[in-house]
DNA sequence: GCCCGATACTTTAAGCTTGAAATAAATCTC
DNA sequence: GAGATTTATTTCAAGCTTAAAGTATCGGGC
């Protein structure tokens, strides 16, 4: 019977979406190294500063990508080092650090992530609208529970 | 109107989906450290283990976890110094290693899953039957894709 | 104005992870 | 059956990541 309990699923379910998305990681890592030489961790910060369109503060930055705010600093610092990204002191509050890029840094990710997204559309290519809605759907869920949880 | 362009779309659920799994993953990385003082890594290498019910080629455990053999290598020698892995050599093959769990890593590892798993149920505590069968299409549909790529 | 807890960030140590080089053994080819 | 290629694993260097400790600043209560 195909009811089988929903524990058991949710774990096989868990495990499979796991395996997917390292997958699919794995592949635009390499992606990224073989045709832009650089790194998942650098495109992902990158990619938030170039969103942010300005200034981000630090905490903000390690808050949106889910890392410590030790790696936040970690991975800033060899984008400072490799000149496409900047780091400045806060206005008012003499603690906050802000991060940005800088003009070749977004140069450089401008190029990066037309082809970034351009594999992401390869590697999703089968699905389409009506998969990518209950998909939505789903994460949805997920997030307005885990919300209540911390929020 | 709400039919956006599908690579946008696909590059939207592509970014959801990995913070989502980020978040589940940080969830359960903290709960293993706080109530089972371990790790994510060596949680998935035993698990690997587990399920084989006998000793696993070094090489099928990296392809399996989706993780590099070297990596594979440093993670088994950890579990070994705690005592809770062992690695034999190979039957046949003389290159060949294998690795299995010690009475103490089942021991241990049973305890380990049994909360993960309740864990993971309550992650998804949303997720019923019906959401559950619309995503086992999803990933069905890309790991089909996926192997058409390799295989 | 001074202490005290909270907040923003960095530093550090340990562990994780990769890609590439190294080692060793099997297999193929002649 | 010797030499070349392939396969299985380990070693290595560099980078990533975390949790915890450290530094500096802020803001409130007195």
């Amino acid at each position: 019977m195909r009811e089988t309990d929903l524990p058991a699923r949710r774990l096989r379910t868990w495990i499979r979406l796991l395996r997917m998305t390292r997958g699919m990681e794995n592949h635009l890592r390499e992606y990224l190294r073989v045709n832009h030489d650089t790194t998942l961790p650098r495109f992902d910060v990158m990619a938030a500063l170039y969103r942010a369109k300005g200034p981000l503060k630090m905490s903000d930055l390690s808050r949106q990508l889910l890392v410590s705010n030790g790696n936040a600093t970690a991975v800033v610092e060899r984008l400072e080092k490799e000149g496409l990204a900047r780091r400045v002191p806060g206005e008012g509050d003499r603690r906050v650090v802000l991060a940005e890029l800088t003009d070749k840094g977004r140069d450089v990710f401008a190029a990066q992530a037309a082809e970034h997204r351009g594999e992401v559309d390869r590697l999703f290519s089968m699905l389409g609208h009506e998969e990518l809605d209950a998909l939505r759907d789903i994460l949805h869920r997920v997030e307005e529970a885990s919300d209540g949880q911390n929020g």
